[in-house]
DNA sequence: AGGGTAACCCGGACGC
DNA sequence: TGCGTCCGGGTTACCC
């Protein structure tokens, strides 16, 4: 394990923010910016507190507290820089964002030409997305994972829209999903319709849940309320 | 432009 | 019990 300080000398935390899946700390004169991929977790507790397996850095405050980033799989990123035009510049909208009106975001898929599912996953397309979310997103929307952007008229975006809000809203409410043991406290999982659940009934319709492989990412959806239309 | 693939990482699940 | 193998999450690189 290799060690090295990193000095922040009379710096202090003026903001906390979030952009897409990054977390940003906006100190006095430069910004850590947090991505926590799938294993991450960032812990405040008194500087006094035993590491923890995994922990990868840790940031020691004059205060007497400690911020500890823990990450059992290395996926995580962490960045210090002065401003964060490099990192964001070429991220997608948020999808809460009022500007994201259904005719605009009907007028993103038209001008594009792929699978609705990886596109929802294209952090320069929509940010904020994930694997779990894309499915039940589309799930709430009755849309097939396969369908093509283009061929989603103005009803079907709207639609779609509004499960993207609801979904990402939902799993915040629940504080997120722990499927993994290295998640904490979530309890989205028990609130999945498609994710997870291939071989159950899908709860509108009670036909198995169907899962596939669509750009080498795990695809759970109900073959029977999101045909592909149009194909 | 879109897609397919591989790489990164590692603990848990699975098969033998 | 002890192996080996596969899996999956988000993202980028690279190829066709």
């Amino acid at each position: 394990m290799e060690t090295f300080q990193a000095l922040l000398p009379g710096q202090s935390v003026q903001d906390i923010g979030r952009r897409a899946k990054f977390l940003t700390i906006t100190l006095s004169e430069s910004i850590l910016v947090f991505h926590l991929r799938m294993s991450g977790d960032l812990r405040m507790e008194p500087s006094e507190s035993p590491l923890e397996k995994h922990d990868r850095m840790v940031l020691d405050f004059t205060s007497g507290w400690r911020l500890s980033f823990n990450d059992t799989r290395k996926f995580g990123r962490v960045w210090l820089v002065y401003d964060t035009l490099a990192i964001f510049a070429a991220l997608g909208p948020e999808p809460d964002d009022p500007a994201l009106t259904p005719a605009k975001f009907h007028e993103m898929l038209r001008e594009r030409k792929r699978a609705i599912k990886p596109l929802l996953l294209d952090q320069h397309f929509l940010a904020g997305l994930g694997n779990i979310y894309t499915d039940e997103a589309l799930f709430r929307a009755s849309i097939h994972p396969l369908q093509s952007s283009e061929t989603l008229d103005e009803q079907d975006a709207a639609r779609l829209l509004e499960a993207i809000r609801f979904t990402l809203a939902s799993g915040i409410e629940s504080n997120g999903a722990s499927i993994d043991w290295v998640y904490r406290g979530g309890d989205f999982q028990n609130h999945f319709q498609v994710y997870q659940r291939s071989g159950k009934p899908c709860p509108r319709c009670g036909q198995p849940i169907n899962k596939i492989l669509v750009g080498q990412r795990g695809t759970h959806f109900c073959p029977n309320c999101q045909k592909l239309k149009g194909a």
